[in-house]
DNA sequence: GTCTATAACCAGATAGAC
DNA sequence: GTCTATCTGGTTATAGAC
């Protein structure tokens, strides 16, 4: 596909870099315009706002993470599917790691203006775990939340897996950058292995 | 315990509130003296800064998940304290929505001042899920960490258990809050039991 | 200890030349 | 399409009366 022009790109990289290590709101236009190499005026001429430069970024994040996950269980059903998200999650948060801090950081988020289109790529992606995880045969006899429930129980259980291993991301990236990507997925996988109930 | 006065108390009550609804950026402290019905001025008698007044919060915060974890372990050990230490996690994330939402969204940020010593209070709180995991037996042949380590392999599924109860919780509190707190627990049980591999 | 009033500052956004 | 210069509003923090 075609990059979009080289100011935007610059824009966009130099939005992630700050982000990550200053957060959104401590991250000023003028540190953006600055870091970008270009005048904060561009800044404005490329996007309305400060908010849709960060709603875009997170936007385009989101994206590439439920592509990432599509791809890994492609071919594969069930469990294997699950352990192939996990690792393959894994490894894009490593390669990616301002993205990942700043996901992390912006994801459980419900005070901001994109939240609601942050929330809808959010379910996109849940939405790649839960079909691996209906495989598994999950057994009905609880409450499925049906059509008028803002997550049913499958979401429930996507949503954990999810979260054990984003914060499994995140205790290696930020505190532990040196540890190998496979520890960090066998310490997730162990996990969910149902080891620690044995 | 001696209630601290009434004033600092109102004070941070009201900071809880405008924090879970509109994050710590979002909210000022001019919101926080209305709703706390004093004046600005005793903000700052009663607050060194806005800085040290939501250090405090949030410390606060984390005690109480910690006092929480320990007290839902006591007298079990292996996976009968994680399964309760789970429950009772939800159930005080339940109780105290606000502060849900707001260790949510800031346990994982790293660009806050206090950030440090919100690091130590959360290792604090994850050494409570650290003694159970050790007790199922994990194996050895992966890499401990040592002292030389931010974590050691422990501490990341202990942060891999954490997130999934954290991220479940944030689904159920966020998008579907009529659900009980006992389909919650099912969901993030389920998806630590093992049973997703079977 | 709490108030009112104000200082000092900073960030998002815009105007208009080039 | 990008720049410089500026405006405007809002926010933290302080001074000093009560």
């Amino acid at each position: 596909m075609p990059r979009e022009s080289g100011t935007k790109r610059a824009i966009l990289d130099a939005a992630l870099d700050l982000a990550a290590a200053n957060g959104i709101s401590g991250t000023t236009m003028d540190d953006v315009a600055v870091r970008a190499g270009v005048a904060k005026g561009s800044l404005y001429y490329n996007f309305s706002s400060k908010d849709k430069l960060f709603e875009q970024l997170l936007l385009e994040g989101v994206g590439t993470l439920t592509e990432c996950l599509r791809n890994a269980r492609s071919g594969l059903t069930g469990w294997q599917a699950i352990e192939s998200m996990v690792r393959a999650l894994l490894e894009l948060l490593s390669e990616n790691r301002a993205l990942a801090k700043l996901m992390a950081a912006e994801i459980l988020r419900t005070d901001r203006t994109w939240q609601h289109s942050l929330h809808l790529l959010r379910q996109e992606a849940l939405a790649e775990f839960v079909e691996p995880i209906r495989q598994t045969g999950v057994p009905s006899g609880l409450p499925d939340g049906g059509s008028d429930h803002g997550s049913d129980q499958l979401t429930l259980i996507a949503g954990s897996v999810f979260g054990a291993t984003l914060m499994g991301a995140l205790d290696w990236l930020v505190f532990d950058p040196e540890r190998s990507v496979e520890d960090v997925a066998a310490a997730v996988l162990y996990a969910l292995s149902g080891r620690l109930k044995s």
